[in-house]
DNA sequence: CTGAAAGCGCTTACAG
DNA sequence: CTGAAAGCGCTTACAG
């Protein structure tokens, strides 16, 4: 650990062992073989000159950055759902000897595609080999990236008015099975009337109300959608919902929340007015936030697994660096029924 | 938007363009004057050919690789604490036109500085310029990232183990006067029977120990250390402690919180034991994390500036490049108290 | 097995 | 203002 002038270079360790160049280069990738004797001087030059090989030089050559960048669209916070899923893109990418950038992007769905301003990283080219888009995905972004021909794999769950065929490689995880097991679960402890509480206009909670639909409709009971629009945040929304989820002629036993959000926001207002839970009302969530097993009582929801999106994120697009030609693929990852604290038995 | 092979290079844009290489890399970098209408012809050039620059080679002929790493060390978990501290790095970083690369990095106290196993990202060189430091940093890690001749900043809050002079830049955020200002608003509430909550063995528990005592001795009052150790959680130390906090002689009427985690952990065994939180007993915590809010009541903590933290240790490396000879600093950004509703006046 | 040379895609003095 | 050349730190055929 002597001091080492960052500069060294390949040439310097070449004279050093008394060796070209090519020779240092080879022991460095042990590409073909070097003899026993000539690789142990070069090891001992490397070791003496504290010499690091310069990345940049290397990556030129191979024509591959072995770096991906993570980008995250309008959100104000790295918030710990999409923290994780970094997380997991990083885990795998590490054992695949890659790289992760992290970048943030604000862009409207009204932009022009070409307009768009992407971050610096995604105009140059040679920095990355390819994005994972995470945050919310209009199709002028898509369009966009698709323009500089970068590879991509998006973070489908948040892709905004592209119903149809999509045709690019996309991680999601099931919005609809989560509702649908969360229902039967409702059902199956005694419950009938059952509300869904979530603004379905945005396609994730669309699908989550569809889930809850399914499950209700399976044992011939009425879906309830209680929504709303353009109100400033989720947990708004649950404190305002409340009001119109107590007053129904005959109250619902069971809420199923969108999500964990409107979960906290409607037990609170529930606390507020002294309704019990889950003595008095049923409650479930969905994403299974930190503060889900923080509650009094535990909020029973859907557990997506983060990490194991963003393996599968990375592991795809690795796949599609690899095969260019490949045909898309979309994958749905399993979310699970949480049972915990806030369903109760009637 | 066309189509366009990702490969084009300099010397094609200079053939299209009818000009030499050198005068497309000068308008690309808008250095040095370059006519009007050959100017305009590049541009031409470029755009139909969709040139992006390859930016590796300008980065190994620029010796700067404008990329920093964020290092986060011996964590399971990318927290929103840390998380928000990226962003803020992001923020700033892109504002300067670099890049931020995340890795992970698990590693003992114990292993000798020279066998700590690098993320590949440290190990070679030119691929980032500086590293910032975020998670639990041992000294033999510092000796590590030293040896390495790589410039850095530290977030202090978690440095372990080094009490004295510390040779090194770093950023982290006024621990003692955060608790010093909760313990005096105790106080001017009417409170004198304050204890302390936390397991003083780690160093910013130890620190914010301190500006609760303060704030105690201030007005001739005792401080109170609740303390344990080998304790699973902070969840688990909070729901553990509860008992002692209650059990003496005579009750106290307030906790001082070593953290929000533990906070929430003594506020859960405080629901369960039907002590009401403001009403017999009041709290107050230390990080402003996400949860604070949803308690109910909210819980009065004590804020730190995450995303300012980020910026600013992004911004100190920056100095760091830009003058390596320069004395190290140490910043500690100002921590805030937060009224919210855990208090009572007695 | 190994050296010398060509080349990756750029930037930057050096001449005009 | 601009072209031709040298060079950044590497890798990789090409010869021996």
């Amino acid at each position: 650990m002597e001091a080492v002038p960052r500069k060294t270079t390949i040439r310097e360790v070449a004279r050093a062992a008394g060796v070209g160049i090519g020779t240092i280069s080879r022991v460095l990738n042990s590409s073909s073989q070097v003899s026993w004797k000539t690789r142990a001087r070069v090891l001992d030059a490397i070791r003496r000159l504290g010499f690091r090989p310069n990345a940049q030089a290397r990556r030129i050559l191979k024509k591959r950055a072995e770096m991906v960048c993570f980008l995250l669209s309008n959100r104000d916070f790295l918030h710990p759902f999409h923290a994780r899923i970094l997380q997991g893109v990083e885990s795998y990418a590490s054992g695949m000897k890659q790289h992760v950038l992290f970048a943030a992007l604000h862009y409207s769905p009204r932009t022009p595609p070409e307009k768009i301003d992407l971050p610096p990283v995604l105009q140059e080219h040679g920095l990355i080999d390819g994005v994972i888009l995470a945050g919310t995905i209009y199709p002028n972004l898509l369009r966009r990236i698709e323009g500089i021909q970068m590879p991509f794999v998006a973070l489908s769950n948040n892709v905004m008015g592209m119903d149809d065929v999509q045709q690019f490689d996309q991680v999601g995880f099931d919005d609809l099975n989560g509702t649908l097991q969360a229902t039967r679960y409702l059902i199956s402890k005694g419950h009938r009337r059952i509300v869904f509480a979530g603004d379905v206009s945005y396609p994730w909670l669309q699908r989550r109300f569809e889930g809850y639909g399914r499950g209700m409709r399976e044992q011939k009971l009425k879906p309830v959608l209680i929504t709303a629009r353009n109100v400033p945040s989720f947990g708004d929304f649950g404190q305002e919902s409340v009001g119109r989820i107590l007053s129904g002629r005959s109250r619902p036993t069971a809420v199923v929340a969108g999500n964990d959000e409107i979960a906290y926001g409607l037990w609170r207002a529930l606390c507020r007015r002294g309704v019990k839970v889950p003595d008095e009302i049923s409650l479930v969530g969905f994403d299974d936030r930190e503060e889900a097993v923080l509650m009094d009582p535990p909020l029973s929801t859907v557990c997506v697994h983060k990490e194991e999106i963003g393996e599968t994120c990375m592991k795809m697009l690795l796949e599609r660096l690899h095969h260019p030609q490949m045909a898309f693929s979309q994958r749905v990852l399993p979310t699970e029924f949480l049972i915990r604290g806030s369903v109760r038995q009637l």
